[in-house]
DNA sequence: GCAAAAGTGTTGCGCGTACACCCATGC
DNA sequence: GCATGGGTGTACGCGCAACACTTTTGC
């Protein structure tokens, strides 16, 4: 009698946006490349069997250390289960996805086989891993106009135009510098920090900093419609 | 050696708005008293092992079929993983739950073991099934305010005043009925039939029916900021 | 007629967008 | 000076909540 066992794997939707081969900033997926069959040569996402002793966040932390520097990691959270049972070959695998976010500025030296690669125009992607990345962007769509999920992507101090551009590679259109100020400090999602960039070499008027109020995630408009009294 | 195997199982948290035992409807889930050890005497989520042929989806389905009719599943949905390794004794077992809704009028026969039990007064929980309810609460309140998700705990025909009382109880705090008609009419959530109730024994004028539009989730509402231009 | 329940109208405000206009810098 | 980028001010519209007022029934 074959023992057919369930394996456990966690993977894990890594974005930054940088602007890596353009002009342009993009939103990038943290992606490596198979060495070994299956799906030899195609890019997966990062991740990789769950331990006995570890919960699922443990499990994410441990595997993107071997990607990238996991102090980088502003944030980091559950997405959906994929759990078709055809979705990898041979063994029956259950994939936790996860959304993970790195601030902009950051990118460290990766491993050879690991590269970031902008979402609007992936590799061939191993297994079921194109639909996960889908889902991801599409969550990080959603929070980063009824949360303060924007922290994680920006650099500590920014002017609002840099700002604009991580808003607008994040969602995929853009998006108005002076109301999202706006939006964002009538929310008390950002703080001015009182001091000033300098102008680019071609002029303009220097930009006022800004940083995010808070470093974790927090729900700054919870209810569209239906609000509780008061 | 010990083999330490991982068990993956399924906890569905089903939701209702009832009246039972009061005058008010109140939002009652779906529990069965464990008859064995562990956790004896007290109450669990419907659920149980995954099978290594079926998804979760699939999986949950089945194990509610024990429970309920699943006909009256109007609406199931994936929601976190719970993954401690302590969280149930002896084997590592990791948690996927679902949210699940049944819509108002339709209370089918109920295993011996089974009963409904309003959220608000809940007896001792098994293991960590309690935040599991709450966490699937949270969600369904976040989701009235955005979606169509209410078709799935209302009757198919409803006066404006049940409908209230229905999202009075699942939101845990009363709702104004002719606002919630605007907004839902304004969304194209619910479509009036034409045809009217017939007034109580006490009088009043009768009420006008109404049915979700649809009865598959919709967003109706998906950007509280930062709109895509237009 | 009176009480009860349902529906309509009105007002006001907070939020978000669009856009015109003013400010500060490099060259 | 002018071009360039940044910031401020204004105006509009919409969605939603609050509440007063009208309509229709049973008794």
């Amino acid at each position: 009698m074959v023992h057919t066992s369930t394996e456990h794997e966690v993977l894990a939707v890594v974005f930054q946006v940088g602007d890596a081969h353009s002009r342009k900033p993009a939103l990038n997926v943290l992606l490596w490349q198979r060495a070994l069959a299956p799906e030899r040569g195609k890019w997966s996402l990062p991740g990789g069997r769950l331990r006995a002793d570890e919960d699922l966040t443990s499990s994410v932390r441990r595997q993107l250390a071997e990607k990238v520097d996991v102090r980088e990691i502003a944030h980091l959270e559950q997405l959906a289960v994929f759990s078709d049972p055809g979705r990898v070959p041979d063994v029956r695998t259950i994939a936790s996805t996860f959304l993970g976010l790195i601030p902009s500025p950051a990118t460290p030296v990766l491993p050879p086989d690991t590269r970031w690669h902008p979402v609007n125009a992936l590799p061939e992607m191993a297994f079921d891993h194109a639909p996960m990345i889908e889902y991801a962007r599409t969550r990080l769509a959603a929070k980063l106009s009824y949360t303060n999920i924007g922290f994680a992507l920006a650099p500590t101090e920014f002017a609002l135009s840099t700002l604009r551009d991580i808003y607008g590679a994040a969602l995929g259109y853009q998006v108005d510098a002076t109301n999202l100020q706006r939006v964002l400090a009538r929310r008390g999602v950002i703080t001015p920090t009182g001091t000033t960039a300098h102008p680019g070499r071609t002029g303009g008027r220097p930009a006022a900093l800004y940083r995010f109020t808070d470093s974790q995630i927090r729900v700054t408009d919870e209810f569209a419609a239906l609000r509780p009294p008061g």
